[in-house]
DNA sequence: CTGAAAGCGCTAACAA
DNA sequence: TTGTTAGCGCTTTCAG
């Protein structure tokens, strides 16, 4: 029951801690048989290493691991970050070292932060690839001098980036697709409210969703894709005109975090709730959206659990020699009028510490 | 950017690592001049204190955590188990033992295994309280001797446990009832399939689900709530019958994991994808239903991320002095079509994970 | 009030 | 082949 390390075993083998510490690694220098004889009565003595002993001591080179991620959207980033944040505080404990750098938009100037993460010698990168074209070289190298990468929210398929968190944008489409054709009738008619078709994410999310929706729904047609530039008047001034167009729509698609001037839209024409309404992100001023039964569901990617989960696995490899998987691809969370609450996003605003969650949680107030 | 330490502090200030040590924590007996220069050295060196050390030096009685789950119900214990598993392995890192005990059922001998549990004096105990009322005095006993009790999917809120980490079945119900309602015209007529009624989970589902079914639903109707006793053959007779004495029947609700023989009675009746299904469990099992459209949806409490947020509490409210939320209400995860491949639920009925090596590799060094 | 020193369990360099 | 010893950065106790 008792806890015991080297000192112990050695005490127990008559031997020195040395000669157990040579043992328990499979050094040279030692002969066969005292090694059995001591890993015997490790084994039975249940001898665990202390880790944070270990830590301490072969501290010649730290544990370190550079991340470069992008500042907050529609604290869609600042969630990530949060994520990635309250892991690298856990694995503090076994002395491993984050190393920040934040750009100041998606894919803005990465190259530059990255390749000066990579001077500090990491062992790992957890990295954001926005423009994954001329970052791939850079990961290419990062990979070549024996420091893992690992993509997280958007990858960066063609390099040699050791793992990748994420939600496929195509299930994220496709699940969307699904939803709302399940909550109109057949035959009905849809949109999809974008905001750049050039970006990859918006682009593929369309496309699953036009590809599914009339798999899903019999006969139903998105009637119309529309890019509003993640601008909001833009966006109202398009979806007010796009509702008095097609007096027929029965649900509109959202796939990027521009969805409140779309709810306004909705309900400026009375149609709250009658028109469905499926959207992607996830924050603050949508509760009144979910309260009124605007907005029927949200395919949220979860960057927080992303952020934890990247970072795991980053930490996991070094220190437990872990596998990284290939791809670690996460279904999004379906988010729905009975569950928003539940969700950390929904407490914005204050700028809380990143509290000990595995997952979206509100701890409730003490009954 | 180098990682400066007390011992340097003290160098700058020209005082020793006890007087640093004390300003650091607002110890007693140091002059306040000295401590406020001491800590303002220590703020514009960006000091953090190295968690490795301090747990080396300060842990005096080793950290356990026991842990008292049932075995495996179609696989829902077993994540719960695998989840906790997963963490407590991480947790080792941290000098972190895990203290198990599985019980044959929910509830069944928990009471002794506990105070076994407790007759180890862990700093935590992990629980699924089955029977809460037995439970409940062992738990304040714990608790009375400052050991931290976390329920993790069932709750004894009566008790004095620290903290819960649980789906809330009354929202899973209520979804379930958003959920169904969107996906039935106005006005529909739907059932619900549930265990027994005496089980507070099954019974909470229940109730809230009729509750909010027709909150959603306009002129919807809950024509049957059906018990079906976790029994195979009951189910599908049951369900059998019940889908011929409704013809207008448009949905089904199941809250236990006996979803299979509704599956298979809808499709018997040749209904599959007509009569709406909506599910609690997840496991292996139910792969075709999702592929055929069967089943339109499952609530899925992901036990696996209950049991890694339980120990990760436990974890973090140990080493880093966290708070304990008193209670922790997650989300269901919706799952769907387009999504369930995604969940390790999905992949083959896993056998408990061997138990972990011995010796862990030594950390290498970065090249 | 402050300094000095002894470990925590482990690794690693050096001695025997 | 084995033993000895010096730390890793921090907490803690005992002197001054």
């Amino acid at each position: 029951m008792k806890r015991v390390g080297i000192p112990e075993i050695a005490r127990l083998a008559n031997v020195t801690i040395g000669t157990v510490d040579r043992a328990l690694h499979g050094r040279k220098g030692i002969r066969e048989s005292t090694r059995l004889r001591i890993l015997e009565i490790a084994r039975s003595v249940g001898y665990r290493p202390n880790m944070a002993a270990r830590a301490l001591s072969v501290r010649r080179t730290p544990v370190r691991i550079g991340i470069c991620i992008p500042r907050e959207i529609h604290y869609y980033f600042d969630q990530l970050y949060q994520g990635i944040a309250a892991e690298a505080q856990r694995a503090e404990l076994s002395g491993v070292e984050a190393i920040w750098r934040r750009t100041e938009r998606l894919g803005e100037g990465e190259v530059e932060q990255v390749q000066e993460l990579i001077s500090a010698e990491p062992s790992a990168l957890v990295l954001t690839p926005g423009g994954p074209r001329e970052l791939s070289p850079v990961i290419d190298e990062a990979e070549g001098r024996g420091i893992r990468v690992i993509c997280v929210d958007t990858d960066a398929p063609a390099s040699r980036r050791s793992s990748a968190v994420c939600v496929d944008p195509d299930v994220s489409g496709r699940v969307a697709a699904e939803l709302l054709s399940d909550m109109v009738p057949g035959g009905s008619q849809v949109a999809i409210f974008t905001g750049m078709l050039q970006i990859e994410d918006h682009r593929r999310k369309t496309v699953s969703f036009r590809e599914a929706y009339p798999r899903f729904c019999e006969g139903g047609v998105v009637a119309e894709v529309i890019e509003a530039h993640d601008d909001e008047d833009e966006a109202f001034q398009k979806c007010f005109s796009l509702l008095e167009r097609h007096k027929a729509l029965r649900g509109v698609y959202v796939n990027t975090a521009n969805c409140l001037p779309v709810c306004r839209a909705i309900g400026a024409m009375g149609l709250a709730g009658r028109v469905k309404l499926v959207t992607t992100d996830l924050f603050g001023e949508m509760r009144p959206y979910f309260e009124k039964g605007t907005i029927s569901a949200c395919v949220y990617s979860r960057p927080y659990v992303q952020g934890e989960l990247a970072l795991r696995l980053a930490v996991d490899h070094i220190l437990h020699g872990a596998q990284l998987p290939r791809s670690y691809l996460l279904s999004p969370q379906l988010v729905m009028r009975s569950t928003f609450h539940l969700f950390r996003e929904m407490r914005t605003a204050s700028r809380e510490p990143a509290t000990p969650a595995l997952e979206m949680a509100a701890p409730k107030a003490p009954a």
